[in-house]
DNA sequence: TAGACTAATGAATGACTATTCATTCGTTAT
DNA sequence: ATAACGAATGAATAGTCATTCATTAGTCTA
């Protein structure tokens, strides 16, 4: 009988000491491995600190409290999402339709993609209803994003009488759909079939900018 | 200092037993608030029964464990969403357009799209990742909804070579990632909000058989 | 009404967990 | 090389919670 818990064996090289950041980091990637495994409640101190091949007291060391640890932890997944769109828009060679295009898609990146990912996501959606702090988080990434969707929406549509926030919404409630689509049937919404869904959403939401041969781009 | 834990009082006239079936919805009823006001692992069992006015034991009794009930829960949601779209389909007097229509927007009905449920829904999503239960549980509500999206998608399309089945996961990650907004921006994704953007979602997607003036239906 | 049956109770139990802090040990400066 | 510092440890603590079960009390039958 074990205990479930997977220890990485401490290393035997002794070293101990190191840089807070790669401490945080390294409690950070362990939390979000641990959430993906068995939840935010099943998500102890033994367990994250055992899989970062560290000790129980270490997080109270670099981050206080579970609590902050769970904070932290949604805060970077928060700005591993928005440094992956963010990245795309600084290629200023694109097309705002091309932008749009990318940025839409950016959500299928497999650095955010992919089961572990969006499983932990899920279960901090699960929780934002009464941690506040939570929504506070997310919302404050979103909001961003959702300016940047609504003036790449304004600038496809100049002089339309379209309502530029209701199509960024939609978007962005797609994408989110097909997230959680992603992993209750992972067999039918793989990342090619989510793809290949938003394609159709934007072409059908912009059908002068988007065209169907290759599921590229066309101004 | 209280203690957190809402005890509804206890009613002084004793009334003690009651059929198994009145007792088993009662604390499925109490699961479901308190899963909304505390999540799945804040809702105790001390926290389920005392809002259910009902000792601690009473759970094993009749749900022999708290697992047990949280399985009982997610069933019950299941068949109120199930009975929502599925009392729509007995009226034979609707069209195929008319039914896509009111089966994709009894999503937005305010016996399952308010707050409380929502919530609850998003708690055990946060879960399925590591609970194969609970997926098996949604799964086999969900199969039989997409089974009727699809017929009526095929129904609308005869001849097309729309694929279908894409069809009918669009409609249903739309509406999933509209419930996810629902309880991260409830301000903007109001229940008129969302349903105005499952509107256009279904004009876009079969413009032939939706016009746009009164949100209705046109064959 | 008495006896039997079963629903319901809730204190006790045992298992689990976040947090603390005295101690250990690696690193750096002298 | 050694002292001083601070990172890291993990056993101990204090608290929480699901589950159990001996007891209580409605309800039904004869």
């Amino acid at each position: 009988m074990t205990t479930g818990i997977e220890t990485k064996p401490r290393s035997k090289t002794k070293r101990r000491t190191a840089p807070k950041e790669v401490r945080r980091l390294q409690l950070i990637e362990a939390t979000v491995d641990c959430i993906a495994e068995r939840g935010i409640s099943g998500t102890t101190m033994a367990a994250v600190t055992g899989r970062a091949g560290l000790s129980m007291g270490i997080v109270s060391l670099h981050f206080e409290s579970k609590d902050n640890l769970l904070n932290a932890t949604l805060t970077h997944l928060s700005q591993e999402v928005r440094s992956t769109w963010a990245g795309l828009m600084k290629d200023d060679t694109l097309a705002p339709a091309e932008r749009l295009w990318a940025v839409a898609m950016s959500s299928f990146d497999p650095r955010i993609f992919n089961p572990t990912k969006i499983s932990v996501w899920f279960a901090y959606f699960g929780e934002v209803q009464y941690r506040v702090l939570y929504r506070k988080i997310v919302e404050s990434f979103d909001d961003e994003r959702t300016d940047v969707l609504e003036d790449l929406c304004e600038s496809l549509n100049a002089g339309d009488p379209i309502d530029v926030a209701s199509i960024a919404g939609g978007i962005e409630s797609f994408s989110d759909g097909l997230w959680l689509n992603a992993i209750l049937y992972p067999e039918k919404f793989t990342r090619d079939y989510c793809i290949s869904q938003m394609a159709t959403f934007l072409r059908a939401t912009f059908p002068a900018h988007f065209q169907k041969p290759s599921l590229g781009v066309s101004a």
